[in-house]
DNA sequence: CTATAGATGTTATGTTATCACATATCAAGG
DNA sequence: CCTTGATATGTGATAACATAACATCTATAG
Protein backbone atom coordinates (compact mmCIF):
# COMPACT_ATOMS: atom_id res chain seq x y z
CA UNK A 1 0.00 0.00 0.00
CA UNK A 2 2.78 2.47 0.51
CA UNK A 3 3.25 2.74 -3.72
CA UNK A 4 -0.23 4.57 -5.48
CA UNK A 5 -2.03 3.47 -8.23
CA UNK A 6 -0.40 5.28 -10.50
CA UNK A 7 2.89 3.16 -11.08
CA UNK A 8 0.59 0.91 -12.72
CA UNK A 9 -0.27 2.83 -15.49
CA UNK A 10 1.17 2.71 -19.03
CA UNK A 11 1.16 6.07 -20.02
CA UNK A 12 2.28 5.41 -23.42
CA UNK A 13 -0.60 3.43 -24.09
CA UNK A 14 -2.98 6.50 -22.92
CA UNK A 15 -1.78 7.51 -26.57
CA UNK A 16 1.19 9.92 -28.45
CA UNK A 17 1.46 12.50 -26.34
CA UNK A 18 -0.16 11.78 -23.20
CA UNK A 19 3.31 11.34 -21.79
CA UNK A 20 4.31 14.91 -22.56
CA UNK A 21 1.65 16.20 -21.90
CA UNK A 22 1.51 14.44 -17.96
CA UNK A 23 5.80 15.44 -18.05
CA UNK A 24 4.47 19.22 -18.68
CA UNK A 25 1.83 19.54 -15.93
CA UNK A 26 4.35 18.04 -13.48
CA UNK A 27 7.02 20.71 -14.37
CA UNK A 28 4.49 23.15 -13.78
CA UNK A 29 3.60 24.61 -10.38
CA UNK A 30 0.34 26.18 -11.66
CA UNK A 31 -3.08 24.87 -13.45
CA UNK A 32 -1.97 25.11 -17.34
CA UNK A 33 -4.45 25.73 -19.70
CA UNK A 34 -4.86 22.93 -22.85
CA UNK A 35 -3.53 25.68 -25.43
CA UNK A 36 -0.47 26.82 -22.61
CA UNK A 37 0.17 22.86 -23.10
CA UNK A 38 -0.42 23.32 -27.06
CA UNK A 39 1.64 25.74 -26.71
CA UNK A 40 4.37 24.21 -24.70
CA UNK A 41 4.46 20.82 -26.86
CA UNK A 42 5.11 22.18 -30.27
CA UNK A 43 8.64 21.12 -30.45
CA UNK A 44 7.20 17.54 -29.81
CA UNK A 45 4.97 17.71 -32.85
CA UNK A 46 1.76 18.71 -31.72
CA UNK A 47 -0.29 21.27 -33.37
CA UNK A 48 -3.68 21.16 -32.97
CA UNK A 49 -6.11 21.45 -29.58
CA UNK A 50 -7.85 18.26 -30.29
CA UNK A 51 -4.19 16.61 -29.75
CA UNK A 52 -3.89 17.40 -26.73
CA UNK A 53 -7.83 17.41 -25.09
CA UNK A 54 -7.36 13.88 -26.70
CA UNK A 55 -4.21 13.16 -24.47
CA UNK A 56 -5.69 15.01 -21.08
CA UNK A 57 -9.09 13.19 -22.05
CA UNK A 58 -7.02 10.13 -21.40
CA UNK A 59 -5.26 11.33 -18.35
CA UNK A 60 -8.08 12.54 -16.18
CA UNK A 61 -9.53 9.38 -16.76
CA UNK A 62 -6.57 7.45 -15.50
CA UNK A 63 -6.83 9.76 -12.46
CA UNK A 64 -3.50 11.47 -13.61
CA UNK A 65 -4.68 14.74 -14.06
CA UNK A 66 -7.14 17.02 -13.14
CA UNK A 67 -9.65 20.00 -14.71
CA UNK A 68 -9.88 22.77 -12.62
CA UNK A 69 -13.66 23.44 -13.55
CA UNK A 70 -13.39 27.31 -12.52
CA UNK A 71 -10.26 28.32 -14.63
CA UNK A 72 -10.68 25.67 -17.56
CA UNK A 73 -6.74 24.52 -16.23
CA UNK A 74 -5.57 21.32 -15.64
CA UNK A 75 -3.06 20.10 -12.95
CA UNK A 76 -0.90 16.39 -13.00
CA UNK A 77 -2.08 14.81 -10.36
CA UNK A 78 0.49 14.62 -7.00
CA UNK A 79 0.33 11.20 -6.34
CA UNK A 80 -2.59 10.87 -4.01
CA UNK A 81 -4.42 7.57 -5.05
CA UNK A 82 -7.96 8.31 -6.54
CA UNK A 83 -9.74 5.34 -6.56
CA UNK A 84 -12.46 3.47 -4.93
CA UNK A 85 -11.80 3.96 -1.41
CA UNK A 86 -10.57 7.38 -1.63
CA UNK A 87 -13.88 8.68 -3.08
CA UNK A 88 -13.68 11.89 -2.46
CA UNK A 89 -10.97 14.51 -3.97
CA UNK A 90 -10.73 18.44 -2.49
CA UNK A 91 -8.60 20.75 -4.93
CA UNK A 92 -7.32 23.48 -2.80
CA UNK A 93 -6.77 26.48 -5.14
CA UNK A 94 -4.66 29.05 -4.14
CA UNK A 95 -6.53 32.57 -5.20
CA UNK A 96 -3.25 34.33 -4.73
CA UNK A 97 -0.57 31.97 -5.96
CA UNK A 98 -2.21 30.21 -8.28
CA UNK A 99 -1.37 26.70 -6.40
CA UNK A 100 -3.89 23.67 -6.38
CA UNK A 101 -3.07 21.22 -3.47
CA UNK A 102 -4.96 18.06 -3.49
CA UNK A 103 -6.76 16.77 0.02
CA UNK A 104 -8.72 13.67 1.09
CA UNK A 105 -10.56 14.03 4.30
CA UNK A 106 -13.00 11.23 6.01
CA UNK A 107 -14.48 13.49 7.58
CA UNK A 108 -15.66 15.62 5.11
CA UNK A 109 -16.50 12.70 2.46
CA UNK A 110 -18.71 11.36 5.13
CA UNK A 111 -20.44 14.82 6.01
CA UNK A 112 -21.29 14.27 1.75
CA UNK A 113 -22.74 10.75 2.16
CA UNK A 114 -24.70 11.88 5.30
CA UNK A 115 -26.45 15.36 2.77
CA UNK A 116 -26.51 12.80 0.00
CA UNK A 117 -29.11 10.66 2.08
CA UNK A 118 -30.69 13.19 4.24
CA UNK A 119 -31.85 15.32 0.17
CA UNK A 120 -31.90 12.41 -1.59
CA UNK A 121 -29.35 12.91 -4.13
CA UNK A 122 -26.94 10.15 -5.33
CA UNK A 123 -23.55 11.76 -5.35
CA UNK A 124 -21.49 11.28 -8.48
CA UNK A 125 -19.02 14.14 -7.79
CA UNK A 126 -15.90 13.13 -7.21
CA UNK A 127 -13.57 15.62 -7.01
CA UNK A 128 -14.79 19.50 -5.37
CA UNK A 129 -12.56 22.62 -6.17
CA UNK A 130 -12.33 25.35 -3.32
CA UNK A 131 -11.02 28.74 -3.39
CA UNK A 132 -9.23 30.06 -1.00
CA UNK A 133 -5.48 31.00 0.29
CA UNK A 134 -2.71 28.48 0.77
CA UNK A 135 -0.28 28.83 4.35
CA UNK A 136 2.10 30.95 2.23
CA UNK A 137 -0.54 33.51 0.99
CA UNK A 138 -2.62 33.92 3.84
CA UNK A 139 -1.83 37.41 5.47
CA UNK A 140 0.86 37.77 2.44
CA UNK A 141 -0.93 38.80 -0.32
CA UNK A 142 -1.38 42.93 -0.67
CA UNK B 1 -36.88 35.28 9.29
CA UNK B 2 -40.02 34.14 6.98
CA UNK B 3 -38.30 36.55 4.52
CA UNK B 4 -35.10 36.12 2.85
CA UNK B 5 -32.96 38.43 1.78
CA UNK B 6 -33.65 39.03 -1.82
CA UNK B 7 -36.41 40.82 -1.15
CA UNK B 8 -33.77 43.56 0.41
CA UNK B 9 -32.14 44.03 -3.44
CA UNK B 10 -33.27 46.79 -5.53
CA UNK B 11 -32.84 44.94 -8.59
CA UNK B 12 -32.94 47.92 -10.64
CA UNK B 13 -30.07 49.46 -9.17
CA UNK B 14 -28.17 46.12 -10.47
CA UNK B 15 -28.00 47.44 -14.45
CA UNK B 16 -30.81 47.93 -17.16
CA UNK B 17 -30.76 44.48 -18.17
CA UNK B 18 -30.51 42.74 -14.78
CA UNK B 19 -34.45 42.51 -13.72
CA UNK B 20 -35.01 40.79 -16.97
CA UNK B 21 -31.89 38.59 -16.98
CA UNK B 22 -33.19 37.36 -13.23
CA UNK B 23 -36.86 36.77 -14.49
CA UNK B 24 -35.74 34.98 -17.37
CA UNK B 25 -33.51 32.53 -15.37
CA UNK B 26 -36.30 32.07 -12.93
CA UNK B 27 -38.81 31.15 -15.56
CA UNK B 28 -36.26 28.45 -16.25
CA UNK B 29 -35.61 24.54 -15.04
CA UNK B 30 -32.26 24.15 -16.19
CA UNK B 31 -28.84 26.29 -16.13
CA UNK B 32 -28.96 28.75 -19.20
CA UNK B 33 -25.61 29.97 -20.47
CA UNK B 34 -25.07 33.89 -21.26
CA UNK B 35 -25.70 33.46 -25.01
CA UNK B 36 -28.76 31.27 -24.22
CA UNK B 37 -30.36 34.53 -21.48
CA UNK B 38 -28.81 36.76 -24.65
CA UNK B 39 -31.05 35.43 -27.20
CA UNK B 40 -34.02 35.15 -25.20
CA UNK B 41 -33.41 39.19 -24.39
CA UNK B 42 -33.39 40.39 -27.98
CA UNK B 43 -37.03 41.48 -28.08
CA UNK B 44 -35.60 43.68 -24.54
CA UNK B 45 -32.76 45.27 -26.34
CA UNK B 46 -30.17 43.20 -25.58
CA UNK B 47 -27.33 42.72 -28.36
CA UNK B 48 -24.08 42.13 -27.07
CA UNK B 49 -22.78 39.45 -24.75
CA UNK B 50 -21.31 41.91 -22.51
CA UNK B 51 -24.72 43.31 -21.06
CA UNK B 52 -25.79 40.05 -20.32
CA UNK B 53 -22.45 39.24 -18.84
CA UNK B 54 -22.39 42.75 -16.75
CA UNK B 55 -26.19 41.67 -15.55
CA UNK B 56 -24.95 38.04 -14.58
CA UNK B 57 -22.06 39.51 -12.92
CA UNK B 58 -23.88 42.30 -10.52
CA UNK B 59 -26.77 39.41 -9.90
CA UNK B 60 -24.20 37.01 -8.85
CA UNK B 61 -22.48 39.33 -6.35
CA UNK B 62 -26.10 40.45 -4.70
CA UNK B 63 -26.43 36.35 -4.21
CA UNK B 64 -29.40 36.26 -6.55
CA UNK B 65 -28.04 34.39 -9.09
CA UNK B 66 -25.19 31.29 -9.28
CA UNK B 67 -23.06 29.98 -11.92
CA UNK B 68 -22.43 26.35 -12.70
CA UNK B 69 -18.40 26.46 -13.38
CA UNK B 70 -18.44 23.02 -15.04
CA UNK B 71 -21.39 23.89 -17.53
CA UNK B 72 -21.11 27.34 -17.64
CA UNK B 73 -24.39 27.77 -17.20
CA UNK B 74 -26.46 30.08 -14.67
CA UNK B 75 -29.45 29.66 -12.11
CA UNK B 76 -31.64 32.14 -10.56
CA UNK B 77 -31.12 31.46 -6.96
CA UNK B 78 -34.62 29.62 -5.20
CA UNK B 79 -34.67 32.02 -2.62
CA UNK B 80 -32.19 30.83 -0.03
CA UNK B 81 -30.17 33.57 2.24
CA UNK B 82 -26.86 33.75 1.30
CA UNK B 83 -25.28 35.96 3.77
CA UNK B 84 -22.59 35.81 6.52
CA UNK B 85 -24.54 33.04 8.67
CA UNK B 86 -25.11 30.66 5.96
CA UNK B 87 -21.46 30.14 4.49
CA UNK B 88 -21.67 27.45 2.33
CA UNK B 89 -24.24 26.86 -1.15
CA UNK B 90 -24.24 23.50 -2.26
CA UNK B 91 -25.31 23.14 -5.85
CA UNK B 92 -26.25 19.70 -6.37
CA UNK B 93 -26.67 19.07 -10.11
CA UNK B 94 -28.53 16.18 -11.97
CA UNK B 95 -26.69 15.16 -14.71
CA UNK B 96 -29.66 13.42 -15.71
CA UNK B 97 -32.13 16.24 -16.03
CA UNK B 98 -30.33 18.90 -15.59
CA UNK B 99 -32.22 20.39 -12.12
CA UNK B 100 -30.08 22.26 -9.93
CA UNK B 101 -31.29 22.22 -6.21
CA UNK B 102 -29.78 23.98 -3.70
CA UNK B 103 -28.85 22.99 -0.08
CA UNK B 104 -27.12 23.92 3.21
CA UNK B 105 -25.87 21.92 5.41
CA UNK B 106 -24.25 22.63 9.32
CA UNK B 107 -22.57 19.30 9.11
CA UNK B 108 -20.21 19.73 5.89
CA UNK B 109 -19.99 22.90 6.70
CA UNK B 110 -18.23 23.03 9.58
CA UNK B 111 -16.41 19.75 8.23
CA UNK B 112 -14.74 22.05 6.03
CA UNK B 113 -13.81 24.47 8.45
CA UNK B 114 -12.20 21.88 10.54
CA UNK B 115 -10.53 20.87 7.15
CA UNK B 116 -9.40 24.06 6.56
CA UNK B 117 -7.51 24.40 10.47
CA UNK B 118 -6.45 21.06 9.38
CA UNK B 119 -4.53 21.97 6.48
CA UNK B 120 -3.62 25.76 7.01
CA UNK B 121 -5.89 26.67 4.12
CA UNK B 122 -8.35 29.48 4.31
CA UNK B 123 -11.20 29.10 2.66
CA UNK B 124 -12.94 31.35 0.34
CA UNK B 125 -15.56 29.57 -1.67
CA UNK B 126 -18.36 30.37 -0.83
CA UNK B 127 -20.61 27.50 -2.91
CA UNK B 128 -19.68 24.13 -4.04
CA UNK B 129 -21.07 22.46 -6.95
CA UNK B 130 -21.81 18.64 -6.98
CA UNK B 131 -22.91 16.39 -9.32
CA UNK B 132 -25.26 13.25 -8.93
CA UNK B 133 -28.62 12.26 -9.24
CA UNK B 134 -31.67 13.59 -8.35
CA UNK B 135 -34.27 11.56 -6.38
CA UNK B 136 -36.55 12.09 -9.36
CA UNK B 137 -33.93 10.82 -11.95
CA UNK B 138 -31.90 8.10 -9.69
CA UNK B 139 -32.87 4.76 -11.44
CA UNK B 140 -35.28 5.83 -14.09
CA UNK B 141 -32.28 7.01 -16.29
CA UNK B 142 -31.80 5.06 -19.23
C1' DC C 1 -1.73 -9.02 -48.78
C1' DT C 2 -5.80 -6.71 -47.61
C1' DA C 3 -9.53 -5.35 -44.69
C1' DT C 4 -10.62 -3.09 -40.90
C1' DA C 5 -10.51 -0.85 -36.48
C1' DG C 6 -8.48 2.42 -33.82
C1' DA C 7 -5.24 6.21 -33.31
C1' DT C 8 -3.65 10.47 -34.97
C1' DG C 9 -3.58 14.62 -38.04
C1' DT C 10 -5.96 18.59 -39.72
C1' DT C 11 -9.41 21.97 -40.93
C1' DA C 12 -13.17 24.21 -39.75
C1' DT C 13 -16.40 25.66 -36.67
C1' DG C 14 -18.91 26.23 -32.39
C1' DT C 15 -19.03 28.22 -27.79
C1' DT C 16 -17.75 31.17 -23.96
C1' DA C 17 -15.71 35.44 -22.25
C1' DT C 18 -13.37 39.82 -22.32
C1' DC C 19 -11.16 44.01 -24.15
C1' DA C 20 -11.34 48.47 -25.76
C1' DC C 21 -13.40 52.20 -26.95
C1' DA C 22 -17.66 54.95 -28.15
C1' DT C 23 -21.74 56.97 -26.56
C1' DA C 24 -25.23 58.16 -23.29
C1' DT C 25 -26.92 59.56 -18.81
C1' DC C 26 -26.95 62.21 -14.92
C1' DA C 27 -25.50 64.74 -10.83
C1' DA C 28 -22.62 68.53 -8.83
C1' DG C 29 -20.28 72.76 -9.15
C1' DG C 30 -19.51 76.92 -11.55
C1' DC D 1 -27.82 77.19 -18.18
C1' DC D 2 -23.40 74.70 -19.20
C1' DT D 3 -19.37 72.13 -18.39
C1' DT D 4 -17.13 68.59 -16.16
C1' DG D 5 -16.52 64.18 -14.40
C1' DA D 6 -18.27 59.82 -12.86
C1' DT D 7 -20.87 55.86 -13.96
C1' DA D 8 -23.70 53.04 -17.06
C1' DT D 9 -24.56 51.21 -21.44
C1' DG D 10 -23.71 50.13 -26.47
C1' DT D 11 -20.91 47.90 -29.80
C1' DG D 12 -17.35 45.68 -32.64
C1' DA D 13 -13.56 43.04 -32.47
C1' DT D 14 -11.06 39.50 -30.70
C1' DA D 15 -9.31 36.27 -27.28
C1' DA D 16 -9.82 31.92 -25.11
C1' DC D 17 -11.77 27.40 -24.74
C1' DA D 18 -13.70 23.20 -26.90
C1' DT D 19 -15.44 19.93 -30.31
C1' DA D 20 -17.21 18.26 -34.96
C1' DA D 21 -16.03 16.14 -38.96
C1' DC D 22 -13.36 13.95 -41.91
C1' DA D 23 -8.69 12.48 -43.81
C1' DT D 24 -4.78 9.67 -43.17
C1' DC D 25 -1.88 6.59 -40.97
C1' DT D 26 -0.75 2.22 -38.65
C1' DA D 27 -0.99 -2.15 -36.57
C1' DT D 28 -2.76 -6.54 -36.87
C1' DA D 29 -6.26 -10.33 -37.55
C1' DG D 30 -7.78 -13.04 -41.19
Amino acid sequence: MGHHSHSHHDIAALGKYAPSVLRYLQSCETPQSAYDILAALRDEGAKAPMQIYRALDKLAEAGLVHKLAKSNGWIACDGHDHNITNPLLLLLSCQNCGTVEEAEDEELASAFSALSDKVKFTLQTQSVEIDGLCEDCDGTET
